[in-house]
Formats: structure tokens, C-alpha cells, sequence
DNA sequence: GTTGCCATGTAAGGTGTTACATGATTTA
DNA sequence: TAAATCATGTAACACCTTACATGGCAAC
């Protein structure tokens, strides 16, 4: 369960209600939640549950009620546990590659035509990425460590996507060559 | 539903057990899944509904009966369509970049420590991907093409765990220069 | 006055993992 | 005779997504 450690470090900077934690993961790029309220709020409410999180009701005088959440000394413990504690390696699931490996039985326009789409879905992507690293070139509240880990973090992503283009282009010129004779020396 | 073809494609190259699935998907590298049994069987029960697969049983004079699954025509055309619909984007979860999103609170050591053993998790896979690779050169009933394909597919997940690799260093690096002060000119 | 945003939540279902259960056969 | 492998399956649960439901306020 990594979303708790996702709502604890946002939690870490300042106290939030769910709708704010929503957003955040809707537009966040690097975490990759589709940001629904039902994981969120329950998570939430769990994590009030264990004592991680203080939950305050907020009745502005115009506007809809609010519960504002805080981080606990116990959740800021929590939170530093997990981070320091192995690290996995990545979970990577490209769709695909999978499509790529039983592609034998299309024909030589039709796979190129997969290719084609491939790289476009990745290019929007990239440009996304950059546009998004461009606009939000640094926070106020952040230490100068913190600023460059989330730039590494955010350079991860777009070195990821220029990889993969490269990768779709080799692809390519492999299969125009004369259908791959020589792949292996590119 | 994604291991529906992924079971389908490999029974377009040859009818298997629920149980031959079940080593294929764990030790296949490319394809991430657990190879837990739950699934397969269940999916497989499912295909066989949807007349994708038949089933054939085989009760052998030694050893205990299995069922052998077969495409069918129709389990033909729909991975097929499948192939040819439009590739997503992959879907990365990297576990150890949340937490280098909120590693701050870290004494240097402690955030050096982190990175080192998510260098050695890499570096470990990355040698596990390269040995794969060689020694799984080409199997015999595959097309030039097919080949061509599956070799770009290893690449492609060799690749990945190189880049990580050179993007740890560059991330120590910046780090280690007075705690990142010009780290966006790497 | 209707669309859109703020804000909370629930229902239902799909997807994936771990662990359990069974029984025969092969190998050490 | 004990352990490993072949072979099938179930139970329970964790995780994640889509869609639904409600209601107030703001802006046009």
C-alpha cells in the first residue's frame, strides 16, 4: 500500500483536506494515481484510524465543510520508516511490448502503423513532461536538496520517454532494413 | 485484462498446460507477472466459455492428467484485433522515486545508503536481463521477423535498467557536488 | 438558470498477489 | 523416506478504477 506514503509526504509539507490531495494526484505527473476519491478518502480515514493523521473540521462561513488533515509526529515517523526502507525495483508494464511479441502476424504496413501510434502516445507524452517540468520550474517551501531530488525525479520521467523514442526509431530502421537481418549491431 | 493475450499469444505458438503457462510467466523476464496460479487457471476457464481456446484432456499412463489448451480461430482473431488496437502508454511505478520525493528529512548517509541499494537492486536485474539474453539466443520456430522483434523487446527492458543506472550516478553526483548547487547543467 | 468547481463520500467490479489444499510421480 | 516437481485448483485479501450520489456556491 504506497498511496498511504503518497498522501503522508504530501501530508509532510502542510496539512490538506481530500479534495486537495485529488487534485494533486491528477496533476502530479510523476505519481501515477488516476487520483479517485475512493482510495483517497479511505485511505484517509485509515490513516486517521491509526493515529497518523489529525483531522480538523473546517465550517467556513461561505463554502462547502472541509476536513483538513495534518500529519502526526507518529505519521512523520512512519513516513521516515518507509523512506528509508529498500527500495524495489520498479514495476514496469508496457502494453506494448506485449502487443510487439505476438505481432508476427500482421502485415508489414499494420505494424508500422502500431509503431507509429506507439511513438506518437510517447512524443504527447514527452512534450507533457516538459512543458509540465518548464512551468513549474521550483516551489517556494522547498530546501535546496529537496529541490533538486524532485528535478532528478522529474528528469527520471523525461529521460525515460526520450529513451523510448530512441528505441522506437531503432526499431524501425531495424524492420525497414530488409525486415531485420542485422538488428543485433545497432 | 491484459493476461488474456498474453496467455493467448503464447498459445498461438503452441497448445500448453495451465501449469506450462504458469513457468512461462515466471520466468519470462518480460512479462511481469507473479505466474500465480489464480489467475491463470481462472483465465483460462474463462477463454475456454468464450470458445477462444478448446480444451483437451490427458490422462497419461504415468504422471497426473492434464488439461491441454489449443487457440481456436476465433482465439486467433481476437488476439489479432487485440495486436492491432492502439498502444497505450506504459505504466511505470517507481517505488523508489516516491521515496526520494520525500527523502529530505534524511541525513546525508541515510539518503546515500538508499541510493546505493536501489543502484545494486538495478544492477543485479540488469545482469539478470543480459544473462537471460544470452542465453536465450533465438528459439528455433520463429520467423526472422518474430525474432527481430523479440530481440528489440529485450533490448528495450535491458535499456531501461541501463539508463536507471547512469541516472543513479548523475543523481549521486549532484548530490555529492555541495549538496546539488548547479545540478540542472548536468 | 445552467454549467462548472468545491467537497465529501459509496457501490461495484476488475485486477493481481499470497497462501492454502490436494495428490501423484520422480529423484536423491 | 524425504524432498522436489508435475499438475490442478480455491480462499482470502489487497489494490485500483469507473461510475454514481449529494449538495452548496460561483460565474456567466
Amino acid at each position: 500500500m504506497s498511496i498511504k506514503y503518497a498522501i503522508l509526504g504530501f501530508l509532510s509539507h502542510q496539512p490538506l483536506t481530500g479534495y486537495d490531495l485529488k487534485k494533486m494526484f491528477a496533476d502530479s505527473m510523476t505519481f501515477y494515481w488516476s487520483g479517485n476519491n475512493n482510495q483517497i478518502y479511505r485511505t484517509l480515514v485509515d490513516l486517521h484510524r491509526q493515529g497518523l493523521v489529525s483531522q480538523e473540521m473546517e465550517h467556513p462561513a461561505s463554502g462547502p465543510s472541509r476536513k483538513i488533515y495534518t500529519i502526526t509526529d507518529k505519521g512523520l515517523a512512519d513516513l521516515k520508516q518507509w523512506v528509508v526502507s529498500s527500495p524495489e525495483l520498479p514495476e514496469l508494464r508496457n502494453r506494448f511490448l506485449m502487443q510487439l511479441a505476438w505481432a508476427d502476424q500482421l502485415k508489414p504496413e499494420e505494424l508500422a502503423d502500431l509503431i507509429n501510434q506507439y511513438e506518437a502516445e510517447v512524443q504527447s507524452k514527452l512534450l507533457l513532461v516538459q512543458d509540465y517540468r518548464q512551468r513549474n520550474p521550483n516551489a517556494p517551501d522547498r530546501t535546496p536538496r529537496e529541490e533538486y531530488l524532485w528535478q532528478m525525479i522529474m528528469q527520471n520521467w523525461e529521460a525515460y520517454y526520450e529513451h523510448e523514442l530512441t528505441w522506437v526509431c531503432q526499431l524501425r530502421a531495424g524492420l525497414s532494413d530488409e525486415q531485420g537481418s542485422q538488428p543485433l549491431t545497432l
